[in-house]
DNA sequence: TTGTAGGCGTTATCAC
DNA sequence: GTGATAACGCCTACAA
């Protein structure tokens, strides 16, 4: 019972003149080219893979094997026998506006660099997303999860499990690695630069319940006024889009106590509160001056162009990546919790001020 | 030799108490459920998977072993016994700007119905692309590959070891699949639209070997003047980006036969050249017209807003996958080229047309 | 309906 | 140096 079962005598070469279907990436296996080789598979291993003493005439016979049967070892066979699959994964509610996109970019190029695949999954509009969540789990070593995607009872049952998480701009959850952008005291300054302005009727436009990052904004906003002894009011509730803030907007608009600032809980809103006003003939930043957040591109083209904040997007699914890596890696036990600075974008939407105007 | 070796004594409980690290997603076996529940590990695969008779007294406590015990199946083991991943790749060259990632976004929302984890791979600014690309190939029951990101040669080999390929706004290679949106015929209509408003001097900006999409609209804009008789000169090099619309326009601006219109590869380059004309003191659409491709947000919030051809992205991405599905499931035999169509979005950067003007 | 045993393709441990 | 052989965790004939 020994290879005879596990060496077709017919192996290798003929299969694709016959057109029959090779299933990837060959369907070449180790113990073909031991054959081929004159070795065993235990040599074949060790010279493919420099892990053990292998003799220069075996070495040589064993790459001959390997080009001539194009041999690529089989990555199922490898990750059960090595207990890891060499990937990551990363959970996202959208890729629609850049911000996904780019932190994704980053934490691809850092995961791959080191060697892991990343496998994506985006939760927008999905039905089961802790199954689906789950099932990711168990095709990686560990994951980021963003924003408000996936539960703290889930991510709590994947920790439990042993699984690395690294949590991104999300709430943190005990166990679990952090990375977020700075958003509270920026969003204080933000508010602050508006009051200088000698606005006074300032709203707050988007659902603080929605996302994380939203929520703490809202509370930087609200800090803001507090201490300059401002009533706050309560948030104009909207979603993270431009249709929605253009809704919003117009509701706003409608109010006799017409606020004289809007912040907006992200470009996107805010470019739609711009049409808005726009639509209903209301100069900005001369009666109604807005903000946004993000510094998407489109914020720089529009007119006025959108004071906002801008984030290190790419450079959050880099940390995160790398935060993951050091938990896999075992380089560190203790979690990590880093918040990232921002950088307020001062442009014309938000009125005229004598001092600070970039582009 | 049974099933004594592969049942460590101390089974499943304690591990997490003692405060050792468990190995994703829990580091129970089929093993453990199985004596727990007091059948053989054929009963329990079959109670789970439903793929055979299982007696409601068995598959009851199978349930409660592997409830008790958090059993979630190894995909790596299930997928090495399957023979299968149950896992697409999808490579792209970035994901900065919003062409990319609608179409990873519409390609994944189609794999993740399909029961399919998605693995992504970004080649931008990458060393060993070959390498990377056979990596995720032996990840992966197929692949979509964008642009220019690999080369025929390694497409030739993955196909010739047998990976289902779809191809998606890249020149076609035998034995795979081609998904792409119009470029030829949409750039001919286009630059007619140009020439109606009485421009005869129209430059292209854009490098045509850079990029397969650009290389069709450069031909497409060649035929438009060909016909009406108006000589085309060289494309103006330039990459996909602001910055490059940005140099190449201020060099188009100090030629002395300055063109009066710009046809520009994509969206980005028009933004940048919107912007070196603004910088230059020059009026658009009155003194230089100009268009984009691709509708990017932007493209709607410039001043003047950007006249631009728009692709279906999303769905792009989405019949990539399904056809890719059909390959897997050998629901067809015979390769298929989609083509779909785009949508001239006319708005004020081309000069204004006495009939035809949307948002 | 159930269980045994072999196979999926590696890696790695040990004798030789 | 090298080669059996036992994991790795699951699926699935096949026999009972």
């Amino acid at each position: 019972m020994a290879d005879r079962d596990r060496m077709p005598p017919d192996a290798g070469d003929e299969r694709a003149e016959q057109g029959e279907r090779l299933t990837p990436p060959s369907g070449v296996t180790i113990y073909e080219v031991a054959a081929r080789a004159g070795v065993s598979i235990a040599t074949v291993s060790r010279a493919l893979r420099g892990s053990g003493p292998v003799s220069a005439k075996a070495r040589e016979r064993v790459e001959a094997a390997v080009a001539e049967l194009r041999f690529t070892p089989s990555r199922l066979g490898r990750s059960l026998a090595e207990r890891r699959h060499a990937a990551n994964g990363i959970v996202f509610p959208d890729l629609s506006g850049p911000y996904f996109a780019e932190v994704v970019l980053g934490y691809e190029e850092v995961a791959a660099e080191a060697g892991r695949s990343v496998l994506i999954l985006s939760t927008h509009g999905r039905r089961d997303v802790p199954a689906m969540v789950r099932d990711l789990a168990s095709r990686v070593d560990g994951m980021v999860i963003l924003g408000r995607t996936v539960s703290d009872a889930v991510i709590g049952e994947l920790i439990e499990g042993g699984l690395p998480v690294v949590l991104l701009a999300r709430p943190r959850v005990n166990g679990a690695d952090l990375v977020a952008a700075e958003n509270t005291a920026s969003a204080e300054h933000l508010t602050e630069h508006l009051l200088l302005h000698g606005y006074s009727r300032l709203s707050f436009v988007g659902s603080p319940q929605l996302s994380p990052d939203v929520a703490e904004r809202w509370l930087g906003f609200r800090r803001a006024l507090d201490r300059h002894g401002v009533r706050a009011g309560k948030p104009v509730a909207c979603e993270l889009d431009e249709e929605s803030g253009f809704a919003a907007t117009e509701r706003i608009l409608r109010r006799r106590d017409r606020p004289r600032a809007l912040v907006c809980g992200n470009d996107e809103v805010a470019l739609g509160a711009l049409l808005a006003a726009e639509a209903n003939g209301v100069d900005v930043p001369g009666e109604l001056a807005m903000t946004g957040w993000d510094d998407v591109m489109a914020a720089r083209y529009a007119r006025p162009a959108l004071t906002t904040v801008r984030q290190p997007m790419r450079d959050l699914g880099a940390r995160a990546a790398r935060a993951l890596d050091e938990l896999l890696e075992g380089t560190r036990k203790v979690p990590r919790h880093d918040v990232l600075p921002t950088e307020l974008v001062v442009r014309a939407s938000c009125g005229t001020h004598p001092t600070e105007v970039s582009r």
